[in-house]
DNA sequence: ATAGGCTCGGCAAACGTTTTCCGGCTTCGC
DNA sequence: GCGAAGCCGGAAAACGTTTGCCGAGCCTAT
């Protein structure tokens, strides 16, 4: 059938201008000074041909191949590709692309997929690693070979992150449920392995213990999904029936939550939270921690597409975070 | 600060074995024979250096990246992720990468994202095109360079695709909806110019004047969102009042009608289906056609790692869904 | 016994680009 | 009017890999 067609190269450009590869080059690129009248002529025949400067070629030479890899534990939860979107967008803007890959939530995947995005030598991996422990030596790992930039989750304050802060916003859905007359506070979680639960768990432990001193800790853990969500809070209503607000570690808990409390507890006024702000909140009037998602991306995308890489190394970015109060909270 | 370690080539590895090159090369990629006793010499050297073959001087030699362009319209829709997600999946399983494009639903983005993929030199593009009209021609023009694959939202028969058929689910669902009482059935779909909302428009169309020979066609389009859904609901029903049941082509569409119904029309009895079974869709009870994600992805995968490009170029699949019936349709 | 064929190691070319180096020309200062 | 110092074009090397080709050694069949 129809071939393969044939991809114009620069030495096509510099022979149909008349003109030596080089000067094509250093024209086209701008990397060196090139009399105007020849940089016209380039250009006229690069644009002529549709030529396009081949990035594997280019990367093989510069060793720079203008692509990050992104390595993130679970598409499905909605934050992620929240995230991913502002990230590519951040990119895209700068001319820069991302590999992408979705660990599934496994640590040995996660690892692996490192090892195959820095084969493809990638300039920056931006991770969201996905196990506290388990993921700690594959980043390490990875870090010695190539930037790597912690992203929304952090795992060793070694390696360079932006993150989120989650005692304010913690502390600000402590305040509120308390302002609303609530006193049994609980906090229900994700696998603990998992980065922002913990902070946002031990940052709850703080708030409560600077309101209630010698209270008792209501909190348990779960999986991450409405279904897990409705199972922690069932455990959670048995262990500590006095129970009348619940912050969760996320939406996706949160929801389960509120459907147990808005079916079986129906009498009872229960304060719920989650974290994200994701789409299921605003339509289930839940109230959430909406994350910066925007600034994140930004910051990161900005530290990891700097030409020298010290920048990125000493990246150590929080960025606030902010409550949106909904009925769920009333 | 730490210099920047250095990788190790395959020369170097030829060096430390007392080999070549070349039959370090061909030990390690079996591409032709080589002594076992060399063949391990070779690995051990391998193995015990870290050398990992790098991906873009092979890139530059063989002319395939390994490397899929993928294109989305945008993230933020539910359907994407998961589809993003299976694809990465299918890919990695056999050792190719994803660079990933979300163009928010603008074509002229995506046309230049479909270009700058271009530049890298993926081995296929992946694509679900924003527009009905204007993405064809940015497609088509792609499609001369490079094979490329319409994944779920096909604009030109042309062009080869995997796609998901939509008339027998919104048959059995305009079924359902008439088995349970209905009579006076609407559609209400996202902009008429995204491929998908179209097809299920057209099939809806069709199940309609098979039962109704005649009668009218209540159909309202709007954007992709629960917000546009309410909106849409509420002209929807004030033009065609004595509507009984409404076909969504979109699960947050469809959220938007059930909140509209439930709290507006709690008297009432109207069913309300979606599309793309999302969580949302779960949580709330609502009546949805589940995606066959996996199959698509296995498909499109399958199809673009095809060795030779005649077997991709030859695609054109189209895979079936299912309904899962809630209470929204009870 | 020898011609022909098979196996397999190594040299070197090639993929497409950027960039170093060289050298010719112009300019400028004295 | 002359040396030094830019400016800028072109040749060629380099990035890391795969692979076409050659030829040495061995096997086999007649």
């Amino acid at each position: 059938m129809d071939q393969a067609p044939h991809r114009v190269t620069i030495r096509e450009v510099a022979a149909h201008a008349g003109l030596s590869i080089s000067t094509v080059s250093r024209a086209l690129t701008g990397s060196r000074a090139v009399l105007p009248e020849l940089v016209r002529r380039a250009q006229d025949s690069a644009s002529e041909l549709g030529y396009r400067a081949d990035t594997v070629g280019r990367s093989l030479r510069t060793q720079r191949t203008g692509t990050f890899g992104l390595v993130v534990p679970d598409l499905t939860n909605p934050f992620f590709p929240a995230l991913v979107q502002a990230l590519e967008h951040a990119a895209r803007s700068r001319g820069l692309s991302i590999l992408i890959a979705d660990t599934g939530n496994d640590p040995e995947v996660e690892t692996a997929a490192m090892n195959t995005l820095l084969d493809r030598r990638v300039d920056a991996l931006l991770v969201s690693p996905v196990d506290l422990e388990a993921s700690r030596e594959g980043l390490i790992s990875a870090a010695t070979t190539v930037p790597v930039l912690q992203i929304d989750r952090v795992i060793d304050e070694g390696i360079p992150f932006v993150r989120v802060d989650q005692e304010a916003p913690v502390k600000a859905l402590v305040e509120r449920m308390i302002a609303t007359g609530r006193r049994h506070l609980a906090f229900i979680g994700q696998d603990p392995r998992i980065a922002t639960s913990r902070e946002r768990e031990v940052a709850f432990a703080q708030a409560m213990s600077e309101r209630f001193a010698g209270g008792p800790l209501r909190s348990v853990t779960g999986g991450t999904s409405p279904q897990s969500g409705r199972a922690a809070a069932e455990t959670l209503l048995s262990r500590w029936p006095e129970t009348d607000g619940v912050v969760c570690a996320n939406d996706l808990i949160a929801v389960g939550v509120l459907e147990h409390v808005r079916a079986r507890l129906a009498g009872r006024r229960i304060a719920v939270s989650g974290f994200d702000d994701t789409l299921m909140a605003q339509v289930l009037e839940l109230t959430s921690v909406r994350q910066p998602v925007q600034q994140l991306a930004d910051l990161a995308i900005a530290a990891a597409a700097h030409p020298d890489r010290s920048t990125l190394l000493a990246t150590r970015a929080v960025v606030a975070s902010e409550v949106v109060f909904r009925r769920s909270t009333d």
